[in-house]
DNA sequence: CTGCAAGTTCAAGTTCACTTGAGGTCAAGC
DNA sequence: GCTTGACCTCAAGTGAACTTGAACTTGCAG
């Protein structure tokens, strides 16, 4: 099992060294030891950095992501929290393909204004159901229910 | 057709009185005019600021979001842009979908350890495929796709 | 053995999207 | 007429997620 170091997993995951070391800092990554000064990496780590890659883009923050991987290093959370964050990513997931088809609509679509079409007002409408009014949240609110 | 003043639209979208004035500063809305000191706006400013929000849920940054709207007001943009722009949101969802699927399996799952599941592994790879590193979020990007 | 590219730390800087604060104006209700 | 409070401007502050710079050290090719 090759041990890699900051160079090749930055090159392997495309994250600069400054970012590693930063996540480091954070504790959302550990060097598993030093040659010198020098860290070096278990192979593991392009796991580990692939799933907050990915957790970045369900739009988790670094803090929720370090909190994800227990002491073990594995996803280890209540359930039911899980269950959630599932449910608030299909929310996420629907608005999306929304936007997508109101973007794809207004590429074909003649009217010379896209707030004059029907099926681009739809669209829109089914973006936002349900949050023209987003419940302003604290930080620390989020936090706290978590 | 009534005219609004900031708090009503502030109530109305949810938007902070202080987004407003921060939003009509980077020209993303325009005030239709001023009575006295203070701000009236169009009834049609909460399609606008909802088609802002959903534009930053969906991932783009204000500046996108401004370049989207023509001088005209209308969403008018060149065709391919808004097309590769759906693109995009495509294979976002994609991800998301992936990942959504992996919280979903990792809540059901009764391997102790999911790097062991091959479930697991599977959905990982799925999300991650063709993507190293995450796009930047801000948290308040963060915040209103709650 | 030496040169130097590539690593290190620590502090400070950057960007984005807002928010807050200080200080001021003004219309409306008492 | 006076107070109150919602609005105004402009500057500075905030938090997240990094990045950059300065000053220093070290592994290894030549």
């Amino acid at each position: 099992m090759k041990l890699l170091d900051i160079a090749e997993v930055a090159s392997l995951t495309g994250t600069a060294a400054s970012t590693l070391r930063f996540y480091e800092e954070k504790g959302l990554i550990a060097s598993i030891g030093r040659k010198g000064a020098r860290r070096i990496f278990e192979p593991s780590i392009l796991q580990r950095l692939a799933l907050i890659s990915l957790g970045r883009t369900a739009g988790f923050s670094l803090e929720e992501i370090g909190r994800m991987f227990a002491s073990s290093g594995a996803m280890d959370l209540d359930r039911d929290l899980l269950r959630a964050k599932a449910d608030e990513l299909d929310e996420k997931i629907g608005r999306l393909q929304a936007m997508r088809d109101g973007l794809r609509h207004a590429a074909e679509c003649p009217a010379p204004r896209h707030s004059e079409c029907p099926t681009f007002q739809r669209l829109l409408q089914r973006a936002m159901s349900g949050r023209l009014a987003p419940e302003r949240q604290t930080p620390a609110a989020r936090l706290r229910s978590l």
